[in-house]
DNA sequence: TCTGGGGTCCTAGGACCC
DNA sequence: TCTGGGGTCCTAGGACCC
């Protein structure tokens, strides 16, 4: 079998480059990637994180997650900007466009990364590491952000490869270079070892990659269970997932959570947060020609303690107020009269809204589906803002919550390649 | 002036059935 | 009747990713 050639291609600091090209774009002298910047929410409705940094702003010891006034206090002139979500979704087309001139077989792992497959197309376009410069170049100059690209022989090397040195980067780690390259690098630096795993590695004495990857598996699964052996493999370049082309992405849940401005402390502004939330929720499912099986209300208090209740649905369900009408019920179970900064709903067992269609059930879920359907229309046309429902007028909230404003027509793939 | 939002997958325990 | 054990479904919570 001829071996596979996979790259992976990952936008430099992706907010925050491409909020510079935008404002250079637009007449702004200042380009945000050569000062101490970073994209961020606003503090005031307490969403005052990083979202993106500069690598000026990272010399300052700035962390993506981090608050925006923590940020401040290591950097008094930091510059700091808005996010822009629509934006970054063309960014993201836009760098996915270029990549399909050179595979037919391109992944969208996130809203900054693509995997392809290079697999064969030696023969059209050449050596798979200069067409990897040709693609970090284009990029560059077509669309003024700059790019790390990773080459191997499957996802999880070609994806560290990526990340190996930035910016503007081309690295190649084949599973012959996975000892040099790789196993120096501190063991949290792997994918899929986050905070919880490189803490009971560090407790048992495993520091590096490579001392992961000399390490027992039958060992790590007595702390890690599976995934012990999981980044036991990874450790040692192992990774056998394919790339999956979006095209028909199987989307597993959807949901939409917000932190809210103010604290809630009674139930009837928390059932219309939820309304609010549900409204988007069951939009998507329904634009996406889903039904649930599956509800979920998540929330969290003032002491960022966090809890979620589900339940499974005796029937499918794509309807707003039947879905509202569950995460209500969910939120009673959960809530014991502490203050909340945040709120969430999900839907998942997503499955097609065929069997819904064909009419089976009672008038009173007919005229549902009808009135949900008139609503998607309306807002289709005219605007999400341009229909609403009349519990929200002067309640202070928004009545529909969550999404990142333009619908987003990826999905966030699994956490596992 | 504290600490976002979108996902996926895994595990453990209890209920229930045979 | 004195004690088991498989299998599946459901739920809560945790870990990880960008």
């Amino acid at each position: 079998m001829e071996s596979r050639v996979i790259m992976h291609v990952d936008a430099n600091s992706a907010y925050l480059s491409w909020e510079a090209v935008n404002r250079l774009l637009h007449g702004d002298t200042l380009d945000l990637r050569t000062v101490p910047s970073v994209v961020g929410g606003d503090p005031l409705t307490r969403h005052g994180i990083v979202l993106a940094k500069s690598i000026p702003a990272k010399k300052f010891g700035i962390k993506t997650g981090e608050t925006i006034w923590e940020a401040k206090a290591k950097c008094p002139e930091l510059v700091i900007v808005p996010p822009d979500y629509s934006l970054y979704m063309r960014c993201s087309t836009a760098m996915g466009d270029i990549l399909r001139e050179y595979s037919p077989l391109v992944e969208q792992y996130s809203v900054d990364e693509y995997f392809l497959v290079y697999t064969g197309c030696q023969t059209l376009f050449g050596d798979p590491v200069e067409v990897a410069h040709r693609i970090k170049d284009r990029i560059r100059e077509e669309l003024g952000f700059s790019v790390n690209v990773g080459v191997s022989s499957n996802k999880l090397l070609a994806k560290m490869g990526s990340e190996l040195q930035k910016p503007d980067r081309v690295h190649t780690l084949f599973p012959e270079e996975v000892p040099t390259k790789m196993w120096p690098l501190p063991v949290e630096e792997l994918f899929a070892v986050g905070r919880a795993t490189s803490k009971k590695l560090y407790d048992r004495r495993v520091q590096t990659i490579g001392e992961l990857a000399n390490s027992d598996p039958k060992w790590l699964e007595l702390f890690l269970k599976s995934h012990g052996r999981l980044i036991w493999n990874y450790a040692n370049g192992r990774d056998v997932s394919l790339v999956r082309i979006n095209r028909h992405p199987v989307v597993k849940s959807m949901g939409n959570s917000t932190t809210l401005p103010f604290d809630i402390d009674n139930c009837r502004e928390a059932y219309l947060v939820l309304l609010s939330l549900v409204e988007t929720v069951a939009s998507r499912i329904r634009a996406a020609g889903y039904c649930c099986q599956l509800v979920a209300v998540s929330i969290k208090d003032n002491e960022f303690l966090y809890r979620s209740h589900q339940r499974k649905l005796y029937d499918p369900a794509d309807s707003t107020n039947l879905i509202h009408q569950t995460a209500c019920e969910l939120f009673d179970e959960l809530w014991r009269g502490q203050p909340l900064r945040h709120l969430g709903v999900s839907a998942a067992e997503l499955c097609s809204n065929e069997f819904l269609q064909m009419s089976l059930f009672n008038e009173l879920n007919e005229k549902q589906r009808d009135l949900d359907k008139a609503i998607d229309s309306i807002r289709k046309k005219h605007g999400s803002l341009a229909v609403h429902r009349a519990s929200f007028i002067r309640s202070g909230l928004k009545p529909m919550t969550g999404g990142t404003g333009e619908e987003v027509e990826y999905p966030v793939m699994s956490s596992l390649l």
